[in-house]
DNA sequence: GTCTATAGCAGGATAGAC
DNA sequence: GTCTATCCTGCTATAGAC
């Protein structure tokens, strides 16, 4: 028998469609006959693979969502091992972050489904808030508090350590979600180009800024 | 006759709580019957005062929401001026401009409501997006890199100044937007010690990371 | 497991009394 | 201008045939 690549079950096909609808336009922006329609199925599919339609919301997070951002994280961790350490070692960790999330190994549909949701939790916190939380913004904060303490005076205090990782993120996902304003103001579109050139300015950004701190000033 | 100060009209209640709500829950997410119980009126208030719905929401942004960011900007000016030149001039800018979205003339409720009215549309775009574009991002952004432009060798390229202002906001938007996230991981509220930490974090950030392009690196 | 049919209710919008 | 009453559409969720 041959495998027919595309062929998923329902439940699969509504995972699928609910993601990308949900990021389109948010929980209460979305019907499931939206979703089961886009999916080829009837309306009561959703309610009986997943009960609810906030618990297929919660189920896209936990499903798709987090095992994104495993795949960034990994790519992440490969590519700042990759660096060595001949290079300015914060800048070479700002640079391996800044690639992995605008330029990594998700599609650019994926990406882009990838920031609007995490946006949206952003700004509006949900049930799934805490799965956000507790598997991209936690670990990824951690490992970066950590690797800048290592690069610092040991008596660097952690809320500044703490905040300078929200400074590179912040850039990061700014430059990530806000897509529609930067290309409707630079006239660039996000190709291969546009964010190869983003992820040096943000490297080189965001190292001068970090170097600063290294340097002694105390905020 | 004595002026009775809280004394609005049912237009101006309607304006008012809708502004909230739709920050709080989304165009979607919020009742036409929310916001007019809210607002201690009728169903029927919304479509007479605005004609729907939707209109409404448009309405929010051009009568509130603009004047808000008009409010934000003179603050911005008149720090920036007060400011004067024995600084350097990039960190002032940076300082002036994260004061005032930060700390600036809006009250806390005010500022949350805002960031959350422009977060939803930066990721999720509707017809307001115009008026966003238009009365806050572009002139802020012009008169950014207008300023750079003079801190800068003549050479400088725009598509750089843009980035870099970019990047000034875009540390600031997030900082002031993630809130819950950031006070989730420092444990500290935003009250005045920690925001004033906060601007001068920023301040720093920002001055380093411009001042690394000044020198003359290019991304 | 998958579907149709529908219950049961909430939504935006409107008509018309006052 | 403000209200109540109501229209009608569209929603989520479920029951039950197949």
């Amino acid at each position: 028998m041959i495998k027919i690549p595309k062929e998923e079950d329902a439940r699969d096909r509504i995972l699928d469609e609910a993601e990308i609808l949900f990021a389109q336009k948010g929980f209460a922006g979305v019907t499931v006959r939206e979703i089961t329609s886009a999916a080829r199925t009837n309306v009561a599919a959703v309610n009986y693979h997943f009960g609810s339609k906030k618990d297929l919301y919660l189920e896209v997070f936990r499903q798709r969502w987090v095992a994104r951002v495993k795949r960034v994280q990994q790519f992440f961790l490969a590519r700042l091992e990759a660096a060595g350490q001949d290079d300015n070692p914060e800048k070479a960790f700002a640079r391996a972050l800044a690639e992995a999330i605008l330029a990594g190994p998700l599609k650019d549909e994926e990406r882009l489904l990838h920031a609007q949701l995490i946006g949206r939790e952003m700004t509006q916190p949900t049930e799934a808030f805490a799965l956000v939380v507790e598997h991209a913004f936690k670990p990824m904060l951690d490992l970066c508090v950590d690797y800048f303490s290592k690069t610092r005076p040991a008596d660097a205090d952690r809320l500044t350590l703490t905040l300078d990782s929200f400074s590179l993120f912040g850039m990061i996902i700014y430059f990530n979600l806000a897509r529609p304003v930067i290309s409707h103001v630079t006239g660039r579109t996000y190709d291969k180009d546009f964010t190869e050139h983003l992820v040096e300015h943000i490297a080189q950004f965001a190292a001068n800024g970090l170097a600063g701190r290294r340097a002694g000033e105390k905020t």
